[in-house]
DNA sequence: TTTGCCATTATTGTTGACAATTCTGATAAC
DNA sequence: GTTATCAGAATTGTCAACAATAATGGCAAA
């Protein structure tokens, strides 16, 4: 027996595959940069064909692009597609605003302010890492509540393709603490049961990243795409 | 040179997994039934790790499920699964359709019209696979329209999972002729320029596979689930 | 200096063999 | 007759070596 439980293969596939989406989210690899498959299992100590399955993963959330015999590489989004992307994200986390039943059971609110505490926390002490880790287990907490898990695993994979455009926020502290605030008002809003304001929240709090991204990315590359 | 070009490996992956995807459909597979993987590769005449990456591929869709060291089967939505995911979907098709440019172009049109003949030939000679396929083709176009890739896949991705769930129509020539004359309607409603009709046409299409899914399911297996 | 070609290297794709696990059916104990 | 146990078969999971392909860099010709 070794000292280490040995993971099911699944787990550990599933383990890389998240780190290298914090790396490609937090800006560590860069657009364009090749995911070598031989350096990545080395490095998670993992066979080859175990990063092969979390590079596969990784493409079918669309942070990384893959091409006959020539591997992976992050994945580049042009504004249309963010701005594609951002107004489905929209329509879809305002529905499931729209059906998180009112008021929300001290349960859930709890469990919100605990993962909002972990968030501010990070936040305060400007860790990235964690503060990403947190906001999507504070998105994911919300919009359960909405009780249709399967529209929750729409609005996630819509959150995990714009990850990668969220590199140019993530690490900003301005863009940090006002998701922050937002988090701790849409809180409040569930606790007062004001519908019409969670909705308007959860509408207002995308505007940000996207535009901050699009900005950014027509400053570097001009204005077409 | 072989006779036959040969295809890159992801095309057929691809391809096992649309076959795959069909026999389902269609209810050559039935629920629980397990899906070996040598034997498919020797069907497909493709090497086993091809056949990995498909049904790899059916279970993100949702059509299958995976055990560790026991394989894959084909999945049996429960009918709050069903209710759920047909929740989602008329959302994301009505927004679609609300978002479909009126008038639309001529070309639009025409691929409407053409795809739309196909399926009317199959649903008249009883070719189920060949229905299966028109009307998939259809929806693809019709939604196609409203002008954001990034909606429609998640349009087509949610058809996928639900598509298990209808073995039960894909075979039943009245549903079939209804799904007919639903989609030459909504030809109508779109050369007419009638939004509000085209999105009822599009909510009420819906409705017929899912309450017989569920009424047979029910029937199956008791009111449970 | 630049450009095109070629050999070398780096990387991905494929294969068959083997290991680990689960399933099946027969046998024996109760 | 039923249940427990076990060997063998069937099936999935893992691996390392090999093949195929694309990237790299050096060298010669212009």
């Amino acid at each position: 027996m070794d000292g280490v439980e040995r993971q099911a293969s699944a787990a550990r596939v599933k383990q890389v595959a998240n780190v290298l989406e914090e790396e490609i989210v937090l800006g560590w690899l860069q657009p364009r940069e090749r995911l070598i498959e031989e350096d990545i299992a080395s490095r998670f100590e993992v066979k080859r064909h175990v990063v092969r399955e979390a590079i596969a993963e990784l493409e079918r959330m669309g942070l990384v692009e893959r091409v006959q015999n020539k591997g992976a590489a992050v994945r580049m989004l042009s504004p249309t597609e963010v701005r594609q992307i951002y107004s489905v994200r929209e329509a879809l986390e305002t529905l499931a605003a729209q059906q998180i039943p009112l008021p929300p059971s001290p349960e859930a609110i709890d469990l919100l302010v605990d993962i909002q505490e972990q968030h501010a926390a990070a936040v305060e002490r400007g860790d990235s890492r964690a503060g990403f880790r947190a906001n999507m287990a504070f998105h994911n907490a919300l919009f359960g509540a909405c009780g249709n898990p399967h529209l929750v695993e729409l609005i996630q994979s819509l959150a995990q393709k714009v990850h990668g455009a969220r590199s140019y926020t993530a690490a900003n502290p301005v863009h940090l603490a006002r998701a922050r605030d937002d988090h701790w008002a849409m809180i409040e809003a569930l606790k007062a049961s004001d519908r019409e304001k969670l909705v308007q929240l959860c509408r207002e709090h995308l505007s940000p990243s996207r535009d901050t991204y699009i900005a950014s990315l027509e400053q570097r590359f001009g204005k077409a795409g």
